[in-house]
DNA sequence: GTAGGGTTAG
């Protein structure tokens, strides 16, 4: 039958697609993901129960390798798994494995399955706890779905199950996150009824959604309100409300919110962040002498600026143009010691390439490098990605090369490494680009996916069959 | 839970 053989052989492909992976690179974890693979095969009913009766390892390379053996056919059995996975205590999901499990079975498009998953549990009579409905729940989290959240929230009494505040701020992130604040607003008041009282944290939430939106007395009423229960507002709930104030254009009170905060000296005097997004939003008004302003207003209450303050800062007087002012600023706050004229001028390198002044950057880049000042990963990886867009592929290698010898490369990733190697080729630099090949391979810096057939070709046609082989060896 | 330069990997 067609049909039939249609999907053996898709199915088949799929596991020697895999197989390869395991041979190659993760020898242990294939025996594993069989292992439980296989135990489900038999198993289809209430796979959870004897699950863990299987001897195997579990890690993130075994949940990785069961996820794509039942994609697609197979997804709600590999829903379960990966939930059945999140509940083992020798394990723990990452927050990678949650983005790679809602996108492979793409949740967002099929948002159907957290029901056919909690209906499966119903159905077969299995041990549901609140953890397995936290990881379908961080599932909804992650795909950004917020009724499917609520949808789980609600199935809960019926398994004699009791949600916790932290699962309750899940789902009003996710309405906050969507604009809906009357249902942000009614879970909250929802958790006073049941005997959760709203923390810090989703007062934070709140507030931050209500100023969003626009509703701003909303926001100073939820800060009236916790103080009222005895809910202190700290620093980041303070921050948060003036933010919302600013943005939404009351900048007098907004400075009379500051005021206060400094004045309070407790525990909500303001810190770096405070002040960073005061600043941020000057600088997007393009009112750099305000923004000014904040930065000694910071430093006279003892806060000292970082990294993201300064960037900020950059960022604004390039925008507005004024790159001889970005110069003055860093002088000034490298003088002052709290941030290294490396961090300064990379963010300087990083705003001239986004203003479109490449010459300039390239400049400034070259002038650190002879100085002895180290570009951080997102100057010297936007550079060179700069370069080969230009062209100037030869240059970049060049500049590649500086970065070697100052010991910056480790923060430049395989893209970049890729892009630059598939533009020698294209230049026809048959020299360097053998050169770049095998400093890859010594670090083991595998080409990308896209680029592997172009660079193959090339390396080839130049006579580095013995680079190709190696290549081939350590994958894709 | 607050500012956050670009993408991606596990």
């Amino acid at each position: 039958m067609p049909h039939f053989s249609l999907a053996r052989s898709f199915s088949l492909s799929i596991h020697t697609k895999n197989s390869r992976l395991f041979t190659q690179h993760l020898p242990t974890t294939a025996t594993s993901a069989e292992k439980f693979y296989t135990h489900m095969q038999k198993n289809p009913n209430n796979i959870e129960k004897s699950l863990s009766n299987v001897n195997a390892q579990l890690d993130s390379a075994c949940v990785n390798q069961v996820l794509n053996r039942c994609f697609p056919s197979q997804s709600l059995m590999g829903i379960r798994f990966f939930v059945w996975a999140g509940l083992q205590s020798s394990y723990r999901h990452s927050s990678f494995m949650y983005d790679k499990a809602c996108e492979l079975f793409k949740i967002t498009l099929n948002p159907s399955v957290f029901n056919d998953v909690i209906e499966a549990y119903r159905k077969e009579g299995c041990i549901v706890r609140v953890r397995t409905m936290k990881v379908l729940l961080n599932l909804c989290e992650k795909s950004g779905l917020a009724d499917e959240a609520l949808w789980v929230l609600r199935r809960m009494p019926e398994f004699n199950l009791r949600a916790d505040s932290v699962m309750y701020n899940v789902v009003i992130r996710l309405f906050c996150d969507k604009g809906d604040m009357v249902m942000a607003d009614n879970l909250r008041k929802e958790m006073g009824l049941i005997d959760l009282y709203p923390n810090m944290i989703t007062y934070v939430l709140m507030i931050k959604g209500f100023c969003i939106v626009g509703r701003l007395e909303d926001a100073c009423g939820l800060l009236m309100a916790m103080r009222r229960l005895g809910c202190t507002p700290n620093s980041v709930v303070y921050s948060v409300l003036l933010d919302g104030v600013y943005r939404l254009g009351s900048t007098e009170r907004a400075l009379g919110l500051l005021d206060e905060m400094e004045k309070d000296g407790g525990g909500c005097s303001p810190n770096v962040v405070t002040y960073t997004s005061v600043i941020q939003v000057f600088c997007e008004k393009g009112m750099m002498i305000d923004a000014l302003g904040i930065l000694d207003r910071m430093e006279a209450y003892g806060c000292a600026p970082n990294r993201v303050t300064v960037s900020t800062l950059i960022k604004g007087f390039c925008t507005e143009g004024k790159v001889e002012e970005a110069y003055m600023l860093i002088d000034k706050v490298v003088a002052g010691g709290c941030v290294s004229s490396g961090e300064c001028y990379s963010s300087l390198v990083v705003e001239l390439i986004r203003i479109k002044r490449p010459k300039e950057a390239e400049k400034l880049f070259r002038e650190m490098l002879a100085n002895g000042v180290k570009p951080d990963g997102l100057a010297c990886s936007l550079m060179i990605k700069e370069l080969c867009l230009e062209g100037h592929a030869l240059d970049g290698f060049c500049l590649y090369e500086e970065i070697e010898k100052i010991g910056g490369l480790s923060s430049i990733d395989s893209d970049i490494h890729s892009m630059l190697l598939v533009r020698l080729c294209q230049e026809s630099h048959s020299v360097e680009a053998a050169k770049l090949a095998r400093f890859m391979l010594g670090k083991r810096i595998r080409l990308k996916t896209s680029s592997f057939d172009k660079i193959v070709e090339h390396l080839k046609k130049s006579g580095n069959e013995d680079l190709v082989k190696r290549f081939t060896r350590i994958g894709r």
